[in-house]
DNA sequence: TAATTACGTTACGTTGCGTTTCATAATGAG
DNA sequence: CTCATTATGAAACGCAACGTAACGTAATTA
């Protein structure tokens, strides 16, 4: 269930859609993002460097942030990093905190920040779109909604709160920070974070 | 202590720069923002409205998105509503709740969205944006901030808990669904965050 | 073999950028 | 008053990237 991608391909007349176009293109757009930035993925450039035609790039993608974004999915640039799990403490609570601050040290680089910005900026409607935010965000939630349940169901936490607002609470200030930079985005803050999560701000 | 814009007018030789062009260049990156959004405003639209050229554009603001802050600085469309301290109830805890929602309402709009990815855009060595970030998010930050401290000294909070952690826990998951969109930014979300942030994931 | 579709190349028109040049206008200094 | 200084609007520039169209060619199915 986690790859249905082409239930069948119903060969349609005609030459085939280039499969080494395409890789070349992803593996170009990634080169450049890591070496150059996000701003210099242009179809032009990419197409330049993939020795590939801009109307193959047009083809396959509507345009160079969606590229762009199909690069970085492609390269498997944003998994949450399997090591989360690892670390997994027996304690869900310590395993969420260590799976944040992980998730936080991920994402606070200008490469980390460039792609929430994508996230936030990119065109809603678009499936593309839609793929690359669940990637990006919906896996740590995925991650952390697994270690809550967890914890609420060893009796560690209260069974009473609403989950989406409990991961926003958990996750919507690291992004916060990250995005606005009004203040540093760090380990310190991010156990800080989580620990006010818990007790609130009221009197126990 | 408000308005100390201008410590003195040091009045070099030569022209002064032109006031009138100032406020016409302001006014119609103003009007463009509303009529067609940020994209449209380019310095040469904003130019050509105005009846002005483009270099003394570029003699006031650094390019385009510098040019579209200013214009929504100027214009006041960020205030945080004043409304919210007129409604200040004695009960700092349902002022915090009525600013934070009043807040939300205002930002969950396309226009609202649009600053926001703004201040999540700009580019973070400029003077301009710092001020456009202090107006945007500053401010409410800051009324936050007088009411929870109010909250404290009158014993309806705990004083033991990081103040700007408690802003980014009030204010973070607004800012997260506004921008990534993946669950509605409603009222009632509002709400149930600020009693989860109170209450706290952990038994009392 | 014919129809169909994708390929890479090349070229096109468009938009917007940020800069330069120009003659002109407005100010302060001498 | 005259001069140096600076800003103005207008026009044009070169640059980058956009997205599209026109080719002739290659690959595949019917």
């Amino acid at each position: 269930m986690s790859k249905e991608d082409s239930p069948e391909p119903p060969r349609k007349a005609g030459r085939p859609r280039s499969e080494k176009a395409r890789a070349a293109a992803l593996a170009a757009a990634y080169a450049i993002l890591k070496e150059k930035g996000f701003a210099r993925v242009t179809v032009e450039a990419v197409a330049s460097r993939a020795g590939i035609g801009k109307p193959t790039i047009y083809r396959h993608w509507a345009n160079a942030r969606e590229l762009a974004m199909a690069a970085l999915m492609a390269h498997g640039a944003i998994q949450p990093g399997k090591a989360a799990q690892d670390t997994a403490d027996d304690d869900p609570i310590i395993a969420l905190e260590d799976q944040l601050v992980a998730m936080t040290a991920r994402f606070a680089t200008p490469a980390g920040r460039q792609v929430a910005l994508m996230v936030a900026a990119a065109d809603s409607s678009s499936e593309l779109t839609k793929s690359f935010r669940n990637q990006v965000i919906g896996q740590s939630r995925e991650t952390a909604r697994a270690l809550l349940t967890r914890a609420v169901e060893t009796g560690r936490l209260r069974a009473d709160f609403d989950m989406e607002i409990a991961l926003d609470l958990l996750h919507g200030p690291i992004f916060y920070r990250l995005l606005v930079g009004h203040l540093p985005l760090d380990e310190g803050f991010c156990r800080k974070l989580i620990s006010a999560c818990l007790r609130g701000l009221e009197f126990g």
